[in-house]
DNA sequence: GTAGGGTTAG
């Protein structure tokens, strides 16, 4: 279709914040009293006995506040079973009662593991204590369900919003029509779209979130339709209209059609923005397009429009694909030195998978030190691009001592790092590796991950041959045990 | 925290 009808809407320059890091461990002083940090408190959760949980938790040297609960939860996060029951105990403090983004946090990590029952029982609370539920705690459930392959779930939970005394407006709307798109089911969100045209008065932002969906499942064609569709219901497209189709050429590739609509976005003095550059810089480099990355990247700076944290990012991972992690090394102290930009934990890892990737982990390592410098702390994800690669390298060894350097963090492993590491344990074909396996599966169970079915059996049957019956069966009870929640969920 | 850009896989 023809692009002369789009107006555009000029809008401001996105001020992205950037990332300050708090340092961990800290003990602040309020009041004179001696305060526990967030980090101290879930070193504690993830210590104590669950009996003497609620006494160290209501000591009243800590003061309670949402925030600190929820930096709390946050760090629990890969631990289900404790965040839940750090929640649970503090529930029953004397004096203080949750907020509803805790609720929120609660509900999120016991939908996340399946435990809908759970999760519905915390609405249930939060209503009684009059903490919500708010629009937030639908998208939450809602966003799980489709997550979990239940799109019409999800769809069912927007809808009873008002039973339990929450308006459905049309930010609640949009919003289960993002969490529909971006869980792949685009059809489904533009069929609701479509069926409550009449109820809600639709805006620019519900025909981008489907046309984003469209993009994301790589049919532009279909994506340029809503948008035709949108004009001709006399709303007009924005920046992010324009960002959205941009990206949806690239991510099908259409490499020709994203660089013509870019030019023609400049020849209609749009003012491109920081994320219009991101784009066409990220797009180009993943294309093989390294030289035109770059240029883009020049031509942003002299346009004066100034480089985000993610533009530096997605240059720098452009030049460790495509070029060399030298040249992305070089970009990277050139932005620290020009402050440019300042790096965050994104950045760290693009530049440590980049050295993983040609073999060189001694240099990954560092720059897994350097981290500290920026007051950064290593992501779950840093630690999993480093231990995949020594598993890779067949140097198992060190990819566990890089488990046990979590531990000490500590910083929990999420599913990704207990597949790659149960992986691993097949390598060498040794009976003591295979006792490994079996507990990082009796151990990922425990904090709320549910392994796959395959996963079970390749542990079962590799304990088997190797001779360790006994531990093969406390297993095989362990896996009956999940079986129930794996058929009540049919996965 | 109603929508668009950067990480983890060859």
């Amino acid at each position: 279709m023809s692009q002369k009808r789009f107006r555009l809407h000029l809008l401001p320059l996105s001020k992205k914040h950037r990332q300050f890091p708090l340092p961990r461990n800290v003990v602040t002083v309020c009041d004179g009293v001696q305060q526990p940090s967030d980090a101290t408190i879930a070193n504690l959760v993830l210590e104590s006995d669950p009996l003497t949980l609620s006494e160290a938790l209501f000591k009243p040297t800590i003061q309670w506040a949402p925030e600190l609960v929820n930096k709390v939860l946050k760090r629990l996060w890969n631990h289900g079973p404790k965040a839940l029951q750090f929640f649970k105990h503090l529930d029953r403090h004397p004096a203080y009662i949750h907020c509803a983004s805790s609720f929120d946090h609660a509900i999120d990590i016991a939908a996340r593991m399946h435990d809908y029952n759970a999760a519905w029982a915390l609405v249930g609370r939060m209503r009684s204590l009059r903490r919500g539920p708010t629009p937030r705690t639908f998208a939450i459930l809602a966003e799980r369900y489709a997550a979990n392959g239940k799109p019409h779930r999800a769809v069912r939970t927007f809808l009873s919003m008002h039973e339990h005394g929450c308006r459905q407006d049309l930010n609640s709307f949009n919003t289960v029509l993002d969490i529909l798109c971006k869980s792949k089911r685009v059809e489904m969100a533009h069929t609701l779209l479509k069926t409550f045209r009449s109820r809600f008065k639709l805006d620019c932002v519900s025909y981008n979130i489907i046309a984003n969906g469209y993009c994301l499942i790589k049919r532009t064609p279909m994506a340029l339709n809503v948008l035709k569709d949108m004009v001709q219901r006399g709303i007009n497209p924005t920046m992010v209209t324009y960002n959205t189709l941009l990206k949806g050429y690239f991510r099908s590739n259409q490499i020709k059609e994203a660089w013509e609509f870019y030019l023609e976005m400049k020849k209609r003095k749009c003012e491109i923005d920081v994320v219009t550059y991101t784009t066409v810089i990220h797009g180009f480099g993943v294309a093989g397009e390294v030289k035109k990355s770059r240029r883009v990247f020049d031509a942003m700076v002299k346009e004066g429009v100034a480089p985000s944290v993610a533009t530096c990012n997605a240059l720098i991972q452009v030049l460790c694909k495509k070029d060399s992690v030298e040249n992305a090394v070089v970009v990277f102290e050139e932005m620290m030195r020009k402050g440019l930009c300042v790096p965050n934990v994104v950045t760290y890892n693009v530049v440590i998978r980049g050295f993983c990737h040609v073999g060189d982990m001694e240099r990954a390592l560092g720059f897994m030190r350097r981290m500290g410098e920026h007051g950064l702390r290593c992501s779950v994800q840093t630690y999993n691009v480093v231990i995949r690669y020594f598993c890779d390298a067949g140097e198992i060894e060190k990819g566990l001592e890089m488990f046990e350097k979590m531990r000490d963090e500590p910083c929990l492993p999420n599913l990704d790092t207990y597949n790659v590491l149960i992986s691993a344990m097949f390598l060498r074909k040794k009976s003591e590796d295979l006792v490994v396996a079996g507990k990082l599966l009796m151990e990922m169970v425990d904090r709320g991950f549910l392994p796959r079915k395959f996963t079970f059996n390749r542990v079962l049957n590799g304990l088997v041959i190797t001779g360790n019956q006994d531990f093969a069966k406390e297993i095989l009870r362990m896996q009956s045990r999940c079986g129930r929640i794996v058929r009540r969920l049919k996965l």
